[in-house]
DNA sequence: AATCTTTATCGTAATATTGCAATATTAAAT
DNA sequence: ATTTAATATTGCAATATTACGATAAAGATT
């Protein structure tokens, strides 16, 4: 096979799968991180930053793209990459909502 | 190729990139929920909850466990799992630090 | 218009992941 | 000691991911 079953998942685990996956890459990781250092939106220059060749920098760019991680809007002749705030704020508040269960069941735990 | 170029990163970003590939599949974000839901480390049962076979279960259960995402006591007859505790607060503290840097620099970005 | 710059896409090789049947392992129960 | 029950491991097929060279596309510059 290969293929993962979404099928038999709930709708909130996939997207939570799809989110992590496309973080789960040190690449992509970079990506973002560098998207914060700078402070804004950043039109260009992230190929430069990367130690890949440009076109798996793009490839990681898309795949953070599909899964909603960042925005790209097209300006001119480069492209002004951002991060979806409302994204990362969702995977927040999972993180912050299991580490809460996590806490309320230690009574009961080893 | 197909083998992640993890020497060009940081340490912090082969970590995190590690804790969220371990995380980026359905099934395992499952198996993280149930052992909330159970509120409690549950020995078994974790293999009848998902709807893939037992080889495929402890496959996943295997990833989780390398990633050091959970713990499994082994208890006689059966493995008594149990969340990582640690590992989860690390990627909470992480993605709370990403939407307090997002928050701060909202006013240079699109 | 010709060229440069930036980004995307195609094609492809190497490797990794997903899933399961078959089998092994190990401890408990009979 | 045998059988049963719970997990792990092995082996394998199907598919996905990672990476990059070559090339395409499209706006900017000269």
């Amino acid at each position: 096979m290969g293929a993962t079953k979404t099928d038999h998942f709930t709708d909130k685990q996939n997207e939570i799968a799809i989110l992590t996956k496309a973080l789960g890459h040190p690449a992509r990781i970079a990506i973002i991180e560098y998207l914060l250092k700078v402070n804004a939106c950043i039109c260009g220059e992230i190929v430069n930053v990367l130690p890949l060749a440009q076109p798996t920098v793009s490839q990681h760019l898309k795949e953070l793209k599909n899964a909603g991680i960042i925005k790209g809007d097209v300006e001119g002749n480069t492209v002004c990459y951002c991060i979806n705030e409302k994204v990362i704020n969702k995977l927040q508040t999972y993180f912050t909502d299991v580490v809460v269960k996590i806490e309320t069941s230690k009574k009961n735990c080893c």
